[in-house]
DNA sequence: CGGTAAATCGAAAACGTTTTCGATTTGTTT
DNA sequence: AAACAAATCGAAAACGTTTTCGATTTACCG
């Protein structure tokens, strides 16, 4: 490996200029800095990034902390950081928390102690405290939470409305007539679950339709067996539902999938919305109307949020906290008249 | 951030003490041990990894090349990357290079420079020449290479046996009787589609059903729109068609959606087979037949043998490369008889 | 107490870069 | 040619760690 010595040596000058000639310094001649430039690409010179890291104090790497990998939902948000990283010249390390509180502070404190510039985070449904985050803002590394957040701690944050899209959801159903109408509802903890749940039953009330609890069934692992699971169990409890708000569209489609072996006809006899449009829910059958949760947009905006308050704290400003909310939006397909 | 230096002064001793301390040298004394280890933690002593970095010249870091994120197949890959790198105390920066050969030159360069201990990468479809491969081997950074492998690069490789599965999955057609089975194959250049091209030929010959170009259908994007577009095309072009081994399970829900909406029976009148085993297949109505691909455990072996090569490297032993080939399995669903 | 061995410590160099600040050279003007 | 300004260069410190090797201290034994 060539290091600016050797190609300081080449030419008989000292590693100083040649530094600055490859940062183009003012202070180094035309002819100085076209000698170097070339022996530099000659000898195929690639700074080093230790050392650079080193003296400069940073390393243009941010660190991930994301739930679940494999989820289209997160692995658009994925996507979207890592695009707009490259843009700007970072490198992007990914930890996945698999839902687990424990798992996720171990990450905070292996990328702290990597030194990443920032920190984007979306939180595992299991954590109930923040220190580990407020240890993040304290030590000054910018951090941005996207999708899932913790409302109380200090930092910019990118979601979407979740409590208005849900409503929209159940006001779709309400609109296309159903009048008793079921929500398969996630986790106690993500603040989303519960967004969703206040969102449906804001809906209701406003549509002069009574809110009964037994018609909530709460989530645990939301999987496409829970969902075949709980649609049976609808139609053993509440034969009369004509409508489901579903939490998220993996759940919805193990109903769905449930529902067609039951001979039970959707839209006809039951309505089914999801939520957050995966891929998956336009090639089922019945295609499943649903909420399209904006996940490349969001990777991308929590980024740039996040680089602004990397280059900020550079400058020394006071760094002014963003919440971001991102626009939703209902996809009407089959599985709803 | 405290460091070294302020341990020592707090303490009254050496630098080299209080760093030999923490790494447990024998030649320092247990008093001195416990008492540096004490104010260590106390002062929450983060060793600063970019100094540590530049005096071991390794960044406990890997970097993974990827041609798309977003997908089933390798966001499991990923998955089992980041597990197993975890476990080894290694992290992963992860770039994309969207299937193209120019993005993916860059980033190799990127990571590179950034000095990463080691590389894993699947090829884009894209990439005809290996120069860019060839100089990380000449650089002595270790590389594997999985599922969109270069067979002529010399570094170790972690596949399936595509052309076996692809005989298999076509056998399985013959055995519920198909007579007339087209092929949507995948592009030109990654191997895979050669080898699964290879495979369904094969197998037709092995049992004295004839070749037919005509049957065999060249995919660009392979996208859910081209299976419908294709299995549009067969209706006008083949009406004899019994059977279809699709090159991948999207293209192939494609078609089945096609086959739905023209009214036509699977696997009644056509079995469809497709490969990959996304989570999709299992989803959809008829589920679909389809080849397992095992992307976690390919992740997992992936990153075990970089990691063999990376310690081997370090004691300077001769690193031999390995080929590793991972057992597919063939996934019968209702989309065959 | 003298002598040797073992235990314990620290000075210093090294990793490769960036940047400050002073020194030297060149050019320009009287 | 003197005087000054501008252009160009380099020495050296700094970033924080690791590790070698020599120095010092302690322990032990005759």
């Amino acid at each position: 490996m060539v290091t600016l010595k050797q190609i300081a040596e080449e030419l008989g000058i000292s590693v100083t200029t040649v530094s600055k000639a490859l940062k183009g310094y003012k202070d180094v001649s035309k002819k100085t800095k076209k000698l170097v430039k070339e022996t530099a690409s000659m000898l195929n010179y690639k700074p080093n990034s230790f050392a650079v890291n080193l003296r400069t104090k940073e390393s243009k790497t941010i660190g991930l902390i994301i739930p679940e990998i494999v989820h289209h939902f997160f692995s658009s948000v994925i996507k979207g950081i890592i695009e707009q990283a490259e843009k700007k010249g970072y490198l992007v390390i990914i930890l996945q928390s698999n839902e687990s509180y424990e798992l996720e502070k171990k990450q905070i404190d292996l990328l702290l102690s990597k030194r990443v510039d920032g920190i984007l985070i979306s939180l595992a449904n299991g954590t109930g405290d923040y220190k580990h985050l407020t240890e993040i803002i304290e030590q000054e590394t910018p951090i941005v939470m996207f999708d899932k957040i913790a409302k109380v701690v200090q930092c910019s944050k990118v979601i979407i409305d979740d409590r208005k899209a849900a409503y929209q959801a159940t006001k779709h159903l309400i609109d296309v007539g159903c009048k008793r109408i079921a929500h398969f509802r996630g986790p106690l903890l993500p603040q989303n679950s519960i967004d969703r749940f206040l969102g449906y039953k804001q809906a209701l009330t406003d549509h002069n339709l009574p809110y009964d609890s037994s018609l909530v069934y709460l989530l645990d692992d939301m999987s496409f067996e829970e969902g075949a699971f709980f649609a049976n169990q609808l139609l053993i409890d509440h034969k009369d539902v004509d409508g489901i708000f579903i939490n998220t569209d993996l759940v919805a489609i193990g109903a769905i999938s449930e529902f067609n072996k039951k001979g039970i006809k959707i839209p006809e006899e039951i309505n089914i919305i999801g939520f957050s449009n995966w891929f998956m829910a336009s090639v089922i059958s019945p295609s499943l109307t649903t909420v399209n949760q904006p996940g490349f947009e969001m990777g991308k905006k929590a980024f740039k949020i996040l680089y602004k308050e990397i280059k900020d704290k550079k400058k020394n400003k006071t760094i002014s906290h963003k919440e971001i909310v991102l626009d939703t939006e209902l996809v009407i397909r089959e599985s709803t008249n």
